[in-house]
DNA sequence: CTAGCTTCCTGATAGC
DNA sequence: TGCTATCAGGAAGCTA
């Protein structure tokens, strides 16, 4: 479900609720979930650490912890954390519970169970995660055209595929990329190989814009997004590409029409992104 | 190395 | 109503 502009929104609603907190219990319903360490050393290690600060890199969330220690969180599809009163019903498929020092819980419920936690200790590595492979943020100044082009000009794949890659930009998903090419005017099948320059500066630009845009649009009060169950922000009407295959584009008035690309579904403006 | 397919899961929805 | 098929916003792992 996530991309970097919810997961962005996550953090900063989870943030103030959890920094300065301990966890004084860890307990784990579905060992699953847990990617690195064993489920066991996992939960010794994160039992008694109190929370400094939470931070994000493309769609990880990482919590850093006083000591240096951090727990990595990736939510991929349907991953949901949320930071409870005590005695608040318990959502179906949750997989941990980590009990607070201020009496609240953080509840991490994931119904596909595609989700993970890894444990770092401070130093180690991130080859665990794969963190360590990620491409620059959207943000970074070295995001350039050029850049995207010395990743990317040579590949014989469609330019969706290659902004979809984490180790060219993180954080872009399905939803994004389509919304960042109709804006780029880009077909998203188009060969990255046949791009020209004009629309790599022009996708450089949009990378940014869009996921600033995104963060931005879908933000949320911590009591909406309590109330919704941590998903209330996935209700997102202000998307212009995603889901409209069968209306009208605003610009052009031309019909969006549904293909899939690499087993994406995908959406486009034929009038906006010519081929 | 690359591109493409499969896999991990459950649930919502469409079609019969 | 009930059954089956398809699809969902991610990404690792595998094959050729």
């Amino acid at each position: 479900m996530p991309e970097l502009p919810e997961v962005e929104t996550v953090r900063r609603i989870l943030e103030p609720q959890l920094a300065g907190k301990t966890i004084t219990e860890v307990n784990i319903r579905n060992p699953q979930i847990i990617a690195h360490p064993s489920s066991d050393v996992f939960i010794s290690s994160v039992s008694g650490k109190t929370i400094k600060c939470l931070e994000r890199r493309g769609k990880f969330l990482i919590i850093y912890m006083t000591d240096g220690n951090k727990l990595v969180i990736h939510l991929r599809m349907t991953g949901q954390i949320l930071v409870v009163p005590p005695g608040m019903e318990e959502e179906k498929h949750t997989h941990a519970v980590f009990s607070l020092s201020d009496g609240n819980q953080i509840r991490y419920t994931d119904v596909r169970r595609f989700g993970r936690f890894w444990f770092l200790k401070n130093g180690e590595e991130d080859t665990f995660t794969g963190m360590d492979k990620l491409g620059p943020e959207p943000f970074d100044n070295c995001l350039t055209a050029d850049y995207l082009i010395n990743k990317l000009n040579g590949k014989n794949k469609p330019i969706k595929a290659g902004i979809l890659d984490q180790s060219v930009v993180a954080g872009i998903g399905n939803i994004y990329a389509d919304e960042i090419l109709y804006h780029a005017g880009i077909f998203p099948e188009k060969k990255c190989c046949d791009l020209t320059g004009d629309e790599w500066s022009v996708l450089a630009e949009e990378i940014p814009k869009i996921m600033n845009w995104g963060i931005t649009t879908n933000k949320i009060t911590p009591d909406e997004y309590l109330r919704g169950k941590g998903k209330e922000y996935r209700n997102t009407p202000y998307l212009r590409a995603y889901g409209h295959t069968g209306q009208e584009c605003s610009v052009c008035g031309n019909i969006f029409e549904h293909i899939v690309i690499g087993g994406r579904s995908s959406c486009y403006c034929p009038g906006c992104q010519r081929k």
